[in-house]
DNA sequence: CTAATAGTGTCTGTCAGACACTATGGC
DNA sequence: GCCATAGTGTCTGACAGACACTATTAG
């Protein structure tokens, strides 16, 4: 009889073995003109695995609190930052039998961008210490605890796949910005320039952005014209290619 | 004390309340000119949930004998095709305390794309029935068990993201195919005609595809150039927006 | 006035879609 | 020859990048 059946055929769900499951997230903000990411010391406790190790933040589920995964990333990502709601996404989930020293575990990537003028950076928890890196080359020049080295590479991946054709990025501002601060954003996290009047073009043929009417940014200079999300839970995507073709469909 | 760190305050792992972890898998196919599922009908058992109802294949991670997460989707993947090579993609992981009727579970999505002349369809285990059904404006017309409906709709959705910009398709013939037959299945992926021009200039500037020398297949008009996949591993990215610019990054 | 940056206009090359055309087999 | 489908060539419109130009503030 396969093995998978057992539950099927009236074994208790609770003699099952299970695994173990956690949730880790990549939180990224631009700081300082770079992208970086938040990670946490792990403590000294000669129990402990990777101990003094940086991390990414996260941990275990914890099925008496969470109502669902992402609350539990959620959870987290407060407790590190004290941020209630920034732009969060899951990457994956990746689970095998030693990817964590003891047992078959799970851990469900996030990866979270927001603006770090609103973070106020807690240790608390089972954080030694919590801090930015910046990201070169899009790594942290750091060997971190377990896999998440791996794990971050898998973010951070998704993070530029995703700004190419996204409004993403918009996440890392303030809830006021002008078209300059937002191409820069772009270009901090692409790390390459863009041209200016093709980039004003491309976001402004979209309904993303907002002026504030008669609110500009003052300046030694000419100043600019700030703008908000015009609606901030809903990512915007730029087209791409295999246009759709109205004149064909009718054929 | 917050609640996760429990773990790190040596309390035993084994202490720790684990949710249900389960993978569940759409199989993709184009059969009789159309985009089809495979689902399994859950077994007549009074002690079950959702008896009688149409599920994806999926169910229990075993720890004893998966390695990883993705050898558990090739394992459920194989019992009910006999297939052991699609192109197989993990879409995410949906948990919450609610989805299921009685515990706290997770599952991990995947979606498998393969050629139908392939499977070899096996009941096997604690499938009652194995079976086809077309979707139809995207949806399988039919209530499933538990929430494989959403499940359904999300692994489509990633699915039709990823033909646009993707060689995914190519997946879904045999592993000898003519141009025509590669336009067709992205047509019916799409749900929308192409044109053969431009489908063909596009497919051919990557080196996605490669032509069988002096194998052509016969037909009572002209024949076409049979080819087959480069490198059969390797998912093709076609180019999108935001082009790399050369000039722009040296100044 | 100048400096500095915001914001616009114009040109041009590229490329995808539309669609007409040619090619090649069976009959 | 005809039919059917494979495969190519040509035109055109859209658009993104390059880059020059104008606009608006402080001082």
């Amino acid at each position: 009889m396969p093995k998978d059946t057992k539950a099927l055929n009236s074994t208790p769900l609770s003699l099952i073995a299970r695994p173990l499951v956690t949730v880790d997230i990549a939180i990224f903000t631009v700081k300082n003109e770079k992208l970086q990411v938040l990670l946490v010391k792990r403590p000294n406790n000669e129990q402990e695995h990777f101990t003094e190790k940086w991390a990414l933040p996260g941990g275990f589920l914890d099925i008496d609190i969470d109502k669902d995964l992402n609350s539990c990333a959620l959870r987290k990502l407060k407790e590190k930052t004290n941020v209630n709601s920034p732009y969060l996404e899951q990457v994956g989930a990746w689970g095998s039998k030693d990817r964590a020293p003891t047992e078959w575990s799970i851990t469900h990537v996030y990866f979270a961008l927001l603006n770090s003028d609103k973070v106020i950076l807690q240790k608390g928890g089972n954080a030694a210490e919590v801090a930015w890196f910046p990201l070169i080359d899009n790594q942290v020049k750091k060997q971190l605890a377990f896999d998440h080295n791996e794990l971050l590479d898998l973010a951070t991946q998704r993070l530029h796949a995703k700004v190419e054709y996204t409004s993403l990025p918009a996440y890392l501002l303030p809830d006021e910005f002008t078209l300059p601060d937002l191409q820069k954003v772009y270009e901090i996290v692409l790390n390459r320039p863009l041209d200016k009047s093709s980039f004003r073009t491309r976001i402004l043929s979209t309904n993303l952005i907002a002026p504030i009417p008669n609110k500009m940014r003052p300046a030694t200079h000419r100043p600019a014209q700030l703008y908000r999300l015009t609606n901030p839970d809903t990512l915007t995507y730029f087209p791409r290619s295999f246009k759709y073709n109205e004149k064909a469909l009718k054929s």
